[in-house]
DNA sequence: GCCAAACGGTTACGTTTGCAACCATCACAG
DNA sequence: CTGTGATGGTTGCAAACGTAACCGTTTGGC
């Protein structure tokens, strides 16, 4: 029992699934790769993680902006995003602001510090890119 | 000292990044969006992780395959493949071999249990996908 | 005006991950 | 043969992650 099992006649045709055209597995392959060369780029120049560099390139695209729209455009968790955010506050690259009529939200901003980081990281995605 | 920075004239040709049109960024965002939900669905039905079915997907399609392959195959860490295939094996669904002239390498095989499953999976991978 | 439900954001906790160090085996130079 | 370095695979450990539960605040029905 529990020996190895050849693929059958019927397996031949219906079931083989050329993973190479199975997109799902295709995005987190290519995702993976890309993601992995140029996150080791900014890790060893700025020290940043990837969820901190996502959320710091978020931010200084919308200018001013909430944690959950962080969350909402970049796909990201919302603890992630928390955490990251947190991280970011720290190196004072970002402030958050309450909001004044409704308590509940902060609206976050670079600071001089985050805006100059964050074109530094625009010129080196760029530069990566090609 | 610490306050918000609006953005700089300087900031707005040169600095802007269109995070939307920015590859790994793009390439990111997808493929959590997809895996996650096909993921979802995987587990719900055969109480499988992420890397077990990118691992039983890769064996199933090369047949006879060695981990360290699947880890190229698949860009995934090694730790992270070798991990899948001790779970896949526990539940019985493969059986590995030591190869005869070089007892490092560990060739990987499908059992009746695993092909079943595979081809199941592979079904709904199918459906998923339209 | 009041209470239940919803919402933005954080946190405690168990799980998953990646790095580095490791073991066993092999290649091959001397 | 011997030892030095490379290779396939595993593991200990610290860091990162997602789930769920949580806090403070606001909204909406009554």
């Amino acid at each position: 029992m529990n020996v190895p099992c050849k693929p059958s006649a019927q397996d031949r045709g219906a079931a083989e699934l050329a993973l190479e055209s199975f997109l799902p597995y295709r995005l987190a392959r290519a995702a993976e790769i890309v993601s992995r060369q140029f996150a080791a780029l900014y890790r060893q120049r700025h020290g940043m993680t990837r969820p901190e560099w996502r959320t710091l390139a978020t931010i200084g695209q919308f200018n001013r902006i909430t944690a959950t729209e962080i969350g909402a455009h970049s796909s990201m968790h919302k603890t992630k995003v928390s955490r990251a955010i947190r991280a970011l506050e720290e190196r004072k690259w970002i402030i958050r602001q309450v909001d004044e009529t409704d308590r509940r939200i902060e609206h976050i901003e670079l600071t001089r510090e985050g805006r100059k980081n964050y074109r530094e990281l625009v010129a080196l995605a760029r530069t990566y890119e090609a």
